[in-house]
DNA sequence: ACTAAAAACAAATGTCATTCGTTTTTTGTG
DNA sequence: CACAAAAAACGAATGACATTTGTTTTTAGT
């Protein structure tokens, strides 16, 4: 009964370490409670629900990945600098999957929380789009197509939707990326 | 406590129903047992569990999917044939959404069962793709990049994550799907 | 040392999925 | 038509879960 110190930051860490290690889907009150030597009704003097302590988990697990993609893509630009984020968001969803999953899981409820990570995973995104010379309008379109193109590879990559053939993955993503990269090249000169 | 006349096939429908109605999350036992006038334990005389149900619903879904897309692209080939694809693709997605969600939420234990789900789809994909002349090589490389653009946008596009800025989603696809049009005329013509 | 806030607890509610044993209904055979 | 066996329903139970409530313990500030 003597008390652990806990604070919602802290148990957003714990929640953060509790679901690389076990998994989104096993992720509960009772497994944190556990994890934290806690009475499961004791968090709640420390947080509102699981669907917050989810959504946070996502926020911490997006600055994560932005982080890592804005480092990766540093100094570079154009096709460079498009591969190079295109492998670090690649990268990040292999090594830490589970934390992928709670960015990929966000509670559609929560409108004005999903608009702010919204805004910061555009961001590195659109970094890298400035240096093709689109129009501001293409580059909305474009930065679509380069999300859509590596997460439905990751999320395919992921259930195993890729295993039915034996080709190599990594050739297939190298493939995708370069497709778009001829694509955001024809348009930066303009082409239609 | 008379008999409903239930059965294995009848149980699928009507989880059909019941997800297109309520969405998939909101699907349960509980739910089903309602929706067809029964005792939730009933329904264990005709069929093992709720994740084997999920299963039969997510390859009920491919079917229909398939069927819509097979229906799209008859006729056609090349540029013609991917976009009649893409949009059918996104119009099933979009008019089953919870349908949609059944079929990527499938298990990954379930090897044999996603082994030929996978199979089903991959099948008209590599259809419109026989037509630009590719080696077997790039078609098992492009089968994966179209799939994952069109689940990637799709994804996003259900999840919110397009809202953040105003431009037209429907251009954003074409755009997309154009892109790797391109791609595959020139993985046509023998480029690298 | 004492008070008040903070943090823990236990117990309860209302969900689930699933199992078990029992009762009812139907089916098929004599 | 009767009767036995199979099939399908039921109720009750188990154990999981999130969350609420009321109570007790611990700590911090005075």
């Amino acid at each position: 009964m003597a008390r652990q110190g806990l604070n919602r930051e802290k148990l957003i860490e714990a929640s953060i370490s509790l679901m690389e290690e076990k998994g989104y889907n096993a992720f509960s009150m009772a497994e944190l409670a556990k994890y934290v030597h806690v009475n499961p009704s004791s968090l709640y003097n420390h947080i509102e629900s699981l669907d917050m302590l989810n959504t946070e988990v996502g926020l911490a697990a997006v600055e994560r990945m932005v982080e890592a993609e804005k480092q990766a893509i540093a100094g570079k630009s154009q096709d460079e600098a498009l591969f190079a984020i295109a492998d670090a968001y690649r990268d990040f969803a292999k090594t830490h999957i589970e934390l992928y999953r709670a960015v990929m899981n966000f509670q559609k409820t929560q409108n004005q929380v999903l608009e702010k990570a919204a805004g910061r995973i555009v961001d590195p995104i659109l970094q890298v789009l400035s240096s093709y010379g689109l129009s501001r309008g293409d580059q909305m379109h474009w930065q679509r197509v380069l999300r859509s193109v590596m997460h439905g590879f990751i999320a395919h990559e992921e259930a195993g939707g890729f295993s039915h053939f034996p080709a190599d993955r990594d050739e297939s993503y190298r493939i995708a990326i370069q497709c778009v990269a001829d694509g955001l090249c024809a348009a930066g000169r303009g082409e239609k």
